[in-house]
DNA sequence: ACACGTTGTTAAAACGATTCAAAGGATTGC
DNA sequence: GCAATCCTTTGAATCGTTTTAACAACGTGT
C-alpha cells in the first residue's frame, strides 16, 4: 500500500496525491477530498524512509543525554519530547551513561538515521564529534551546556551562580567548614557548582569526587566523610549524590541539619519528599527541554529566518529542613 | 558523500561495498580492506533511509510509555535503551501522558517511520491500534501487561499478587480498615492491584480513583482520606501516590506508621530515601525492560526460529518504616 | 586441453515518495 | 472569437542503498 495505490483509488497521478500531504493548498477541495477518503480506505500510512530519501531530510530529532535514570534529564526529556511530537517531529532518544564509547556509537546512529538535528548535553568538551554532525547537515543544540560558540544554540542554567547561591546559603546558616561531594569534574556541571562555590566561599573546601552522580555514589561518599572528619556543611552536585549521602550519614550516626547541612543540586521532585527535605538549588529543567526543542525545530524549519541564540536561564535557592 | 563515492575511490562497484557493509565475509579479504580505507578516508555514513527503504525494514524499534517522568518507566526505558543500542538497533522515545490521543499520534508516528518493532505499555486495552501496527508488519511485544494472546509476546509483573502482598502484610501489621488510593481504574495495572488487595481483604476498601498518579495527585488524595474519616492502612497503586500521600498527610498532622500505616508500589529509587522511609512491592524494572526488547528483538531477527513467549515476574514485598 | 565448480565482482533493477517542468483546461480581456 | 493568463494536474527523473542474476577468473580433475 503506497502513495501509488492511493492514487489509482482516487483517479489522480502519484503527485497530486503528495501534493495532498505536503501542499493541501496547492489541490483543488474536491481532489484533496476525493484523495483523503481513499487514503482512509486503504489505511494508508506514507513511509518516512521514502520521503526521507527524497526530500533529502527528515522529521526525527536526537535527544543525547549523560543519564536516562536521572530525573533532571527525564523532566529535560519530558519537556524535549512534548514539543516535538507537537510538531511532527519523531525523537530518538540515546543514553550515554557517562561513557563517551557509547555516546559516540550513538551518535553515529542518529548521523545513519539522517535525524534533522541533535540535542546533547555532552558529556565533555571535545567538539569534534559534534563538527562530524554538522558536516553531515545535522543542526546542533547544546541542553545544559553554556555558550560557546555564537554559530550554535545552547540552552543552559547558570551554574557559577548557583553554587555561589548554595555556599551563600551554608554560610548564613553558620557553616565554617564545608565539603563538596562531585561527580567527575570533567563534567563541566560539576566544575562550575565547584568554581562559584569555591570562589565564595572564604577557606578552603574539601572535595570528594565520585566517578558517577547516583544515590548509591552518594552513600559512598557518606563513608569518604566520615573517614576524613566531618565537615559543617556538605553541598552535593546533585541531588541524587545528596540524597545518597543522607542516607549513608544517617545510617553512620550523623544527625542532619544537626550535625551536618546538607544540601544538593535540581530540586528534582523527590528532594521535598525526602528523610530530611533536601535544600537544593532549582532548575527549570521542563523549559530546559522546551526551549531547546524550539530553537532546534527553529533552526530546521526556517534556516534563513533563524537566528543562533545562546539562553543562560538563572537557578534559585529553595531552602528546607536539611540546612535549618 | 554515497556508496557509489565510496566504490570509486576504492575502485569497486557499489555493490561491493554494501556487501562489504552488510556481508563482509562474501568479499575478499584485499578489497574488503581497500574498501573499508575509502570508508574511514571519506568519513561515509550510511543512509539509514535508503536502507530501509529498499531492503523493506529498519534497525530502529519504538518505546511508547505511560509516563516518562515516572521513575518506573525511566528503568524500563533504561533497560531497553541499553539492550537495543548493544544489538545496533535505535529507539524511537514516545510518552503518551495518559492521553489516548497523544498515544494514538505517537504509534502513526512509529508507523510512519516503519520501525521493526514496538514496544508498548497500553494506557488501555483497546487492541485496534496494536492490530494496526502488525498490518504494517510491525512486530508488538507488550511492557507490564499481562498475557493476553498466545501469539504475541509480553512482559509483565504479576500485579494481582502485589496487591496480595500489600494487603497481607497491613494486616499482619494490625489494619482493620484500608484505604486504596489509585489512578484510574482503566489502567489495568490499577485494576489488577485493587483485584488482588479486595480478594485478600475480609471486610470492604475504601477506594479513592486519582486521575492521574503522581505525587501532586498524592497530596490532594490525603485531604480527601482525612475527608472522609481516616482509615488505619492506606495502599497506594503506585510510590510517586504514595510520597504524595505521606507528604500531604504529614502536613495534615498525621504520623505515619503511628496512626496510618503506609505502602506504596514500584520500590522505585526515592522509596527508601523519602522522609519516612516506604515499605512497597518491588518489581524487576530495568530487567522487564530488558527482557522486552530481547523478545522483540528475536522475533525481529530470526522470525522463524521465533517462539512467542509470556513472560509473568513475581512481585516483592519490600517492608520499611512506614508500616511499622 | 576441456569441461566444471568455485569464488569474487559487477551491472542494472528495484524500493516509495517528492519535485518540477510542462501540459491541460478553464476563465478572462479585448 | 482569439490570445493571454491562471489554476490544477501529470509524468518522469531522482534520492542512496540492496539485491540478484550473470559474468569473469581461476584452479582442478579427467
Amino acid at each position: 500500500m503506497n502513495i501509488k495505490e492511493v492514487a489509482e483509488l482516487a483517479g489522480v497521478s502519484p503527485g497530486t496525491v503528495s501534493n495532498v500531504l505536503n501542499r493541501p493548498e496547492k489541490v483543488s477541495p474536491t481532489t484533496r477530498r476525493r484523495v483523503e477518503a481513499a487514503i482512509e480506505n486503504l489505511g494508508f500510512v506514507r513511509h518516512a524512509s521514502a520521503s526521507t530519501l527524497r526530500a533529502g531530510y527528515s522529521r526525527t530529532i536526537g535527544l543525547s543525554v549523560i543519564d536516562i535514570g536521572n530525573p533532571f534529564f527525564t523532566d529535560v526529556a519530558a519537556g524535549v519530547e512534548e514539543t516535538a511530537s507537537a510538531l511532527g517531529y519523531a525523537v530518538i532518544l540515546g543514553n550515554s551513561a557517562g561513557s563517551r564509547t557509547k555516546e559516540e556509537r550513538n551518535l553515529r546512529v542518529l548521523a545513519e538515521q539522517r535525524v534533522r538535528g541533535v540535542l546533547i548535553t555532552p558529556s565533555d568538551e571535545d567538539p569534534a564529534r559534534l563538527d562530524r554532525l554538522r558536516a553531515h547537515n545535522i543542526n546542533v543544540v547544546l541542553v545544559d551546556h553554556p555558550p560557546h560558540r555564537a554559530d550554535q544554540c545552547s540552552v543552559a542554567v547558570n551554574d557559577v551562580v548557583g553554587g555561589k547561591l548554595a555556599v551563600e546559603h551554608l554560610m548564613a546558616v553558620g557553616a565554617t567548614s564545608v565539603a563538596y561531594v562531585s561527580g567527575p569534574l570533567t563534567i563541566r556541571q560539576c566544575q562550575d557548582r565547584f568554581d562559584g562555590a569555591s570562589q565564595t566561599f572564604p577557606g578552603a573546601m574539601r572535595l570528594i569526587q565520585m566517578p558517577t552522580m547516583t544515590a548509591r555514589a552518594g552513600e559512598k561518599a557518606a563513608q569518604l566523610l566520615l573517614d576524613s572528619g566531618i565537615p559543617d556543611a556538605v553541598f552535593c552536585a546533585n541531588d541524587l549524590l545528596a540524597l545518597g549521602v543522607l542516607r549513608g550519614l544517617t545510617r553512620l550516626g550523623v544527625r542532619i541539619p544537626d550535625d551536618v547541612a546538607l544540601m544538593g543540586y535540581d530540586d528534582i521532585d523527590f528532594a521535598s519528599a525526602s528523610a530530611v527535605s533536601l535544600t537544593s538549588v532549582r532548575q527549570p529543567t521542563y523549559q530546559l527541554g522546551k526551549v531547546a526543542t524550539e530553537l532546534l525545530l527553529d533552526e530546521c524549519d526556517r534556516p534563513s529566518a533563524h537566528a543562533h541564540q545562546q539562553i543562560v536561564f538563572q537557578p534559585e535557592l529553595v531552602v528546607r529542613e536539611s540546612t535549618r
